[in-house]
DNA sequence: CGATTCTTTGAAAACAGTCAATCTGTGTGG
DNA sequence: CCACACAGATTGACTGTTTTCAAAGAATCG
């Protein structure tokens, strides 16, 4: 079960890890299974867990004041999932995390995660790979959502994550890209004409 | 000189740093003067440092298609300033970074950076701080872009950054914000009826 | 000062959001 | 297996916000 992610390991890291030392991995790590609309996190609870997804898919939103779903982002296979901010800090978060599909995660706390990169040098450079990685993803996503039309933001989508579409109901990708379901379904039409 | 940084760098890392680790940092960075409109990078180039400012102000911004400038960021005393996707990866640049004011900066190379890193674990604690700080900052601002109305977007400025308005002209505090220097202008109006 | 840059204001146009109705597909229970 | 219910997608008409274009007014700098 945890083979996916030692691939997963290796690829971002460019290295191939010793099997000692990704036992380490797989003792600071628990597999959970989740059930499709099982919430990880719920808002205004604290958030205990950072989850890797070996299978199924999942979803992070926020609710404002109005009632609105804001979704923040989507989770697949070799995706991470958290609010870090709660993880680290101990506050309430403001996020809800659930399943969009049955999901198979490896979940640690963020007691056995600051163990696991501590012990393995690897795992260690795997997290600063991301950040970085991270970093730059949020840096296009705001120029995205600012400077772009509905249009661009819609193939951008399919430029980025063309599987989304299949994989995701419509109005959670409006949702995702800041705009309504209708204007979504417009532009969509209007790209396909094109 | 140093000494701001060193204040700096405490406070973020909630230690004191001793003199002889603290010598190492000096030894790393270069003090590098910069007048008002002269620029630290160019589209198109390769981003050589890592820049700290001790005094003065900058901005990063891109250029699109259609010529408009989009400023991403604004940099005061304090603040860190790079494009770290081209500082690492050693690809060009879309971003122009340039002085609003006369600066007094600290730089350094990608390979100083790293050096220093290993070197000084104090200057590796706050890297990663600034990285989590980062990313958190980062959110809110897809959801303030995305989520916002001009009007909202304005207020959180004023909340997050009140310096700012006194110290930036409005037409690039709009360029920031995402939206037009004729918008802001009536929101500002309209807030201040308030 | 004079020149340039920045800000404000007005009017028109474009874009996206909202509301409401209809259509489509899927899955469930009778 | 069919019928119904439900969630999601589409379409049209309307509304509201923001942009654009243009011009005038203020502020700043050499």
């Amino acid at each position: 079960m945890y083979q996916f992610f030692r691939q997963y390991l290796n690829t971002i890291t460019s290295s191939i890890i010793c099997d000692e030392e990704f036992q380490l991995i797989e003792e600071a790590f628990t597999l959970k299974a989740m059930k499709k609309k099982q919430f990880l996190l719920h808002e205004g609870t604290v958030c205990r867990y950072m989850a890797f997804i070996i299978k199924g898919a999942m979803r992070q939103y926020s609710i404002d004041d109005k009632g609105n779903e804001h979704i923040v982002r989507f989770g697949i296979e070799g995706w991470w999932m958290s609010d870090r901010e709660s993880l680290r800090s101990l506050k309430p978060t403001k996020y809800n995390i659930d399943a969009l599909e049955d999901c198979q995660l490896m979940i640690a706390t963020n007691d056995q995660l600051n163990w696991v990169k501590e012990q393995s040098p690897l795992f260690f450079k795997m997290a600063h790979i991301l950040d970085e990685r991270h970093s730059i993803a949020a840096q296009h996503r705001i120029e995205a959502s600012m400077n772009y039309t509905a249009e661009e933001k819609l193939k951008d989508l399919i430029k980025n994550y063309p599987d989304f579409l299949k994989r995701f109901p419509q109005n959670m990708l409006a949702s995702y890209l800041g705009i309504s379901p209708e204007t979504f379904s417009r532009v969509r039409k209007q790209i396909g004409r094109q």
